[in-house]
RNA sequence: UGGUCUAUGGUGUAACUGGCAACACGUCUGGUUUUGGUCCAGAAGAGUCUAGGUUCGAGCCCUAGUAGACCAACCA
């Protein structure tokens, strides 16, 4: 077994235990269990990850659940939605389930408890239920329903069954305890009436049930053995375990387990305040790419892999958190580098005239598709006189921490020749216009010369302006300015709206780009990574930036204005205990070579004069353990032993003095009565 | 102020039955590079919320605090 055991997360902690207590591998089943009320996004990724994920490592069965037992906010249309959210992140259900196969089910079970007395029919308003449902800190009051005969509770469900009554006039609860600390088993509700059309069961039912009375049954009927959710459900467990207790009689029995959901800095993940940015046309729909849906972050050009590989680097705990977005950037960045074709586009350009390129020619010069990727292989690009090239590539004149072009300085032009800068055309009110250069010809990228083979310092991107195709190019920037919008008690989230989240500027590409389709994936060279929008079409190509490539420069720039606030030393030098040193030392002490391992014996020498056995005996027990511990403990034990012209004359003597191997358990004895023997 | 849960570098997650506080992102050096990207080498950064206790030894066990989260929808 030489794999590399990934540390186990709490949850496949847990697995390991059961299947350590007998339970059969082939029970293991998990499940997905979205409501169809609306869109999924990145949170339900880490639940989706989680439950398939663990699928796939015990490689057992996942249903694909829909909960749908509230018809007034669920729609078909996303029940499709959620089918091909999860499709694309790659995942594979077993089962395609609905909580709504199982009503009738619901229903018998339900009679059986009313049967026993374990279930009835309260009558009173909603208002009346929630009063008398006492606070977190006073006990409720029973329901003067509580006590109705099993015959007329019977008769009763089975009316509001058949549609003989209104919504709101009954319900069916469980009859639990009323004063019970967890407010959830103060006689849950476990049916409402509601003359709705379910998606599915049409007008088949006018009554539903409750969230309780659903999740756990079905997880029982479909045999699932780990129901996984968020912490928030944490105080259902009672009676999720509750209601699967009057209905137990099957082997398996799920079990409810809760992590920490997903929060991302920047970004929100409430539906309902999802849906608000839609209605309010703060974003374009659910797939703007601004949106942390799914279907958003597909449309951006995130892909499938860096998700799942995102959620697995977050981890599973039971801490709130709130995961920064440079990481989900990181893992896109990561993915797209190994397979985005890099391409070359200007997206503020300036015009760039090689006053010594002859007037009216043009080369199409070698470039290559992928440096990461051999199999890439290379595609020609246009050069002419007049290129454009990024305006922040050009100052008149800049410092040596400037790489790119300055008047007299050169620099390559990537896939094309060495040019330097010679004058600008400006404008009357001083805008650069034109930047003037002459290129050294025998300097063509590939072409074998001396000259071709020429450090220089810079490498700048460009376009032949008469070449380039010009195409719309869409820049986000984060929704929200602040890193938690709705972590605010005392502010609404919709204040912090980034104002400038999205910029369109119509970019400069190079004309290989001409029949590109939507979600293609490129990067920009020196840019970004960017991907064709939905919107484009072969006329009027449109283009969304993904992320940009990770940029140190950008971060030196603003030094220039002086930032040193860098506290060169606002840490108080940590001064490290002799004994410290000791463990330090002996922590080295094995993977080291022979010279430095002498080293390594000074110190601990050198330490050991200021140590007391006291200090010692701690390290005794990792001695034991540690092969490097155990010398560097018996190195300092000796001096200090000597120091104190006392020795120990038990067994444990040989280890100390010569460091024999098979003495490790009476070292910690002997530790204990040197410590017991001399009152230390 | 009833119940339940949580607390480890800037962030997130580890540390198997108590025994070297580790990994990733981020940050910072240096090298390679026709992308200020990638890649490679390295560094800094926590002594584990606080106070006690048990133990030779506690991030882990016990007690008491503190802080945060969740729970009173005919939502899921």
């Amino acid at each position: 077994m030489t794999e590399d055991k990934k540390p186990l997360n709490f949850i496949e902690h847990i697995i390991e235990e059961d299947l350590k207590n007998g339970m059969n591998p082939k029970d293991l089943r998990f499940r997905f269990p979205p409501e169809p009320n609306g869109y999924l996004h990145i949170g339900h990724t880490k639940a989706i990850g989680i439950s398939f994920g663990l699928g796939l490592s015990y490689n057992a069965p996942v249903n694909l659940r829909f909960d749908d037992t509230n018809p007034a906010k669920e729609e078909q249309e996303y029940v499709d939605a959620i089918k091909k959210d999860i499709a694309w992140l790659g995942y594979q259900w077993d089962q395609e389930c609905y909580s709504s196969d199982y009503f009738q089910q619901l229903y018998d079970w339900t009679v059986q408890l009313i049967k026993d007395g374990k279930a009835y029919v309260d009558s009173q308003s909603a208002e009346e239920i929630a009063e008398q449902k006492g606070t977190t800190t006073e006990s409720g009051t029973n329901s003067p329903y509580r006590d109705r005969s099993v015959e007329e509770n019977l008769d009763l469900f089975e009316r509001m069954k058949s549609g003989e009554f209104d919504e709101g006039s009954h319900v069916v609860r469980a009859k639990i305890d009323m004063s019970d600390p967890n407010m959830l088993m103060r006689d849950p509700l476990m049916y409402r009436i509601l003359k709705k059309s379910h998606h599915r069961t049409g007008d088949d039912w006018c009554i539903y049930p409750m969230y309780d009375w659903t999740h756990g049954e079905s997880d029982y009927i479909e045999n699932i053995s780990h129901s996984l959710c968020s912490l928030e459900f944490k105080p259902h467990r009672k009676l999720y375990d509750w209601f699967l207790d009057q209905v137990y009689s099957k082997d398996i029995r799920p079990k409810q387990r809760e992590f920490a959901r997903l929060n991302l800095s920047y970004t929100i993940m409430s539906k309902r305040k999802l849906l608000k940015l839609v209605e309010e046309n703060i974003v374009s729909g659910w797939d703007d790419p601004r949106m942390p849906t799914i279907s958003g972050l597909r449309r951006r050009g995130y892909t499938p892999a860096s998700i799942r590989k995102f959620v697995e680097t977050v981890g599973v705990a039971k801490r709130e958190n709130v995961i920064d977005v440079s990481l989900l950037e990181f893992c896109v960045r990561e993915d797209l580098n190994k397979t985005a074709p890099r391409v070359m586009a200007v997206l503020n350009p300036v015009k760039l005239v090689i006053t010594n390129y002859p007037e009216g020619e043009e080369e199409w010069l070698e470039a290559e598709n992928n440096p990461e990727d051999d199999a890439a292989g290379s595609r020609k690009v246009p050069f002419s006189k007049e290129l454009y090239i990024e305006r922040e590539d050009f100052k008149e004149e800049a410092g040596s921490k400037f790489f790119r072009l300055t008047l007299g300085k050169e620099v390559r032009l990537k896939n094309a020749y060495i040019i330097k800068g010679e004058s600008v055309v400006k404008d009357t009110e001083g805008n650069i216009t034109e930047i003037h250069c002459t290129y050294d010809p025998k300097s063509r990228s590939g072409s074998g010369t001396e000259e071709s083979k020429r450090n220089v310092k810079g490498t700048l991107h460009w376009v032949s302006v008469k070449h380039a195709i010009p195409a719309e190019v869409r820049i986000y920037d984060r929704l929200f300015n602040d890193e938690a919008p709705d972590g605010h008690k005392d502010k609404d989230f919709m204040e912090f709206i980034n104002p400038d989240s999205l910029k369109i500027i119509t970019g400069y590409i190079e004309p290989s780009l001409k029949n590109v389709k939507p979600l293609e994936q490129f990067q920009f060279q020196r840019l970004g990574y960017f991907n064709v929008d939905l919107d484009s079409k072969s006329e009027a190509l449109v283009f969304n930036k993904t992320v940009g490539l990770r940029d140190t420069w950008a971060k030196v720039k603003p030094a220039s204005v002086k930032q040193n606030t860098q506290k060169p030393q606002q840490k108080q030098q940590h001064t490290v205990a002799p004994i410290d040193e000791i463990k330090r030392a002996g922590k080295k002490y094995t993977n080291v070579p022979d010279d430095k391992r002498e080293v390594l014996k000074k110190k601990i020498q050198e330490a050991a004069k200021n140590v007391s056995i006291e200090d010692l005996v701690p390290l005794y027990g990792t001695a034991v353990k540690k092969a490097g511990t155990r010398v560097a403990t018996m190195i300092a034990l000796r001096i200090v032993l000597e120091k104190k012209n006392l020795l120990p004359d038990t067994a444990a003597k040989d280890f100390i003095l010569k460091g024999k191997e098979d003495t490790n358990e009476l070292l910690v004895a002997e530790a204990s009565a040197l410590v017991k023997k001399y009152n230390i």
